[in-house]
DNA sequence: TAGATTGTTAATCGATTAACAATC
DNA sequence: TAGATTGTTAATCGATTAACAATC
């Protein structure tokens, strides 16, 4: 029925898209008015087929001979990334990483605003983080019924958090930001993204101890 | 010269394995004893044949007509990740993610010790997180002096990661687990693994957009 | 032994890279 | 126009999946 996306865009290439986005962003910073694909690549450790390939995805935003107006590619990469778009999120859980979280200022920056902290431990409910109220947990249901909310940040310990996703998605919250170690068993009309921070090191750990075992010859 | 490691293990197998390890924790705690490829590839949402091509990157840890013992194969795992030998890492800016960092208890149950955090501002100085001292950066060469740093936690901002990242690899320091959003630009003989936040946030958004277009027919 | 399941080779699939005609 | 560089097709590469002989 619908028109647009034929072909399937694969989650390679929408991952590469913020940092097209942030290269582009530079770019404008030093005051560079155009680029080709083949200098971009040099700057970006990639290829130059993978960026044109990767843009046309989306469509020809090129032109031949000249190469990509900066300011043109970054506003239609952030038209696909959806940066004109709000969301509205909360974070549960008002630990050390839900602090981080909502002090963060770069979200809002990029469409994503916190518009609510959630926690259990009843001496944090009622104090005020960055301008963003912490409720009571039990209190989430009707903060959702009358307010609407796109995407919980969960950010509460790996033993709640299967507990925690089933109530927020029974809401009827359609995305998930899942910090906790643990992987969640959703359906699938709903979109999780993991930040598993202990795999992110431990995979650095690995790749540092291959390096330094290989050059000791 | 080295016997092991003839075939390149994939980054992607690579990504995999805190997964499995994770997974394998689980059914530990389950008291289950063993695990076929299959049952673990239903639980894990993967295919058995990834699981044994990916085990067998490392060596046969299953036995044919049985499946794999759990207790065994974590162990394994855990050796090849490293679970046993242990990193001592700093964490530069003490900003709130470094607090989040600096409170998680989880790093040092995988071998990851936090042994200073360090800071430009003057008030932070001398301060305590979680048992842990920080220090001005400018101290930052005589502590590596003194004591042996194998990575650094970069949670600065954006506008300062590169010349702070300069300066970690000119002390030597060979791994670097960067929060912030910038993309470091670094030689070889250094580990980088990126955390990039915004990014994982802004693909949570593309494809959350994208699934709510998709359903709405 | 018979059944189950691995380890491993072969086939498939998808993503990346190369090539080049189109065209600015 | 000539040169440069895109958009796009074709070739390559690597990763995933399937198949099955080996074997517990």
């Amino acid at each position: 029925m619908r028109k647009k996306e034929e072909k399937k865009i694969s989650i390679a290439v929408i991952r590469r898209l913020p940092r097209y986005f942030r290269y582009l962003s530079d770019l404008i910073k030093l005051d560079i008015k155009r680029i080709s694909s083949k200098e971009l690549s040099q700057r970006m450790g990639i290829t130059a087929s993978q960026i044109r390939q990767d843009l046309n995805c989306f469509g020809g935003f090129g032109q031949q001979g000249y190469g990509y107006n900066v300011e043109l590619l970054y506003d239609e990469i952030g038209k696909i990334l959806g940066i004109d778009k709000r969301f509205s999120c909360i974070i549960i859980g008002a630990g050390n990483m839900g602090n981080a979280l909502a002090n963060y200022q770069n979200f809002r920056n990029r469409g994503y605003d916190i518009v609510g902290i959630f926690d259990a431990d009843p001496r944090k409910v009622g104090t005020v983080i960055n301008d963003i109220k912490v409720y009571h947990i039990d209190d989430l249901e009707s903060f959702v019924a009358k307010q609407h909310v796109d995407i919980a940040i969960l950010t509460v310990p790996g033993s709640r958090v299967n507990e925690v996703a089933s109530k927020v998605t029974a809401l009827g919250i359609k995305g998930i930001w899942n910090f906790s170690p643990t992987d969640l068993k959703l359906g699938s009309d709903i979109v999780v993204e993991n930040v598993h921070l202990s795999d992110s090191l431990m995979v650095l750990g690995y790749r540092l101890r291959e390096k330094l075992n290989g050059s000791e010859q």
